[in-house]
DNA sequence: TATATTTGCAACCGAATAGTTTCATAAATA
DNA sequence: TATTTATGAAACTATTCGGTTGCAAATATA
């Protein structure tokens, strides 16, 4: 059982999750509202977000609330980075590409 | 079969393919040399990525060369965007999350 | 206390996923 | 020309995924 923000973010349903917690704390009632899924398909969605730890809970009363862990999702900016640098520089423009390809054919 | 960049960012050896071909385009057998799984494994990870624009390809007699497509990965950073906002304001702090718990339990 | 509400968990199901082996095709080379 | 090399496609397989229904447990309410 691969469970990674990555293997997380894949799914349209826990995005459109995600960005709905984001800034408010929501039950699972609530948020199932949004989505034409069962509260229970939702409810697997929030158990998968919350082991990798990507959403946090807090039961009040009969009630849990989630919301987004923001800080995690900053691990996924922090991967993108490294391809920051290749279009900030625009070393990998296509002509450039093509010219690397003429090389290493020599 | 959903095809988007999200779901092909979700496997652990597409994203070091990804990575390995960022900044220099190479064969599908010179990929997979960095890998433990087969030749073909590796042709249907590059199928998935062109599929949905990550990749792109030219034929240079037998061989065909790959390279990533930087511009298509500002789609990932793009949806991250919304939630910097969110980290930036430091509005979802955990204390703050538990205020809106308290507010919305009114 | 009896009942309603909120929730998670288990069992099940069809489809998708990531890998394999086998094969066909096209280009380079002996 | 015959053979080697580079590649993609097809068929197959075990596992995972996203959904469902049914149920049990805990809390709130009548």
């Amino acid at each position: 059982m691969r469970r990674d923000i990555f293997q997380a973010i894949a799914d349209p349903t826990r995005r459109a999750i995600i960005i709905l917690i984001a800034s408010q704390a929501m039950t699972p009632n609530a948020i199932a509202d949004n989505f034409h899924i069962t509260r229970q398909a939702v409810s697997k969605h929030l158990r998968i977000l919350t082991e990798c730890d990507l959403v946090k809970q807090q039961q009040e009363g009969r009630e849990i609330y989630y919301w987004l862990e923001v800080e995690k999702m900053k691990e996924i900016d922090k991967w993108m980075e490294q391809f920051k640098k290749v279009w900030e520089t625009k070393f990998n423009q296509l002509d450039k590409v093509l010219a690397t390809i003429k090389k290493q054919k020599k």
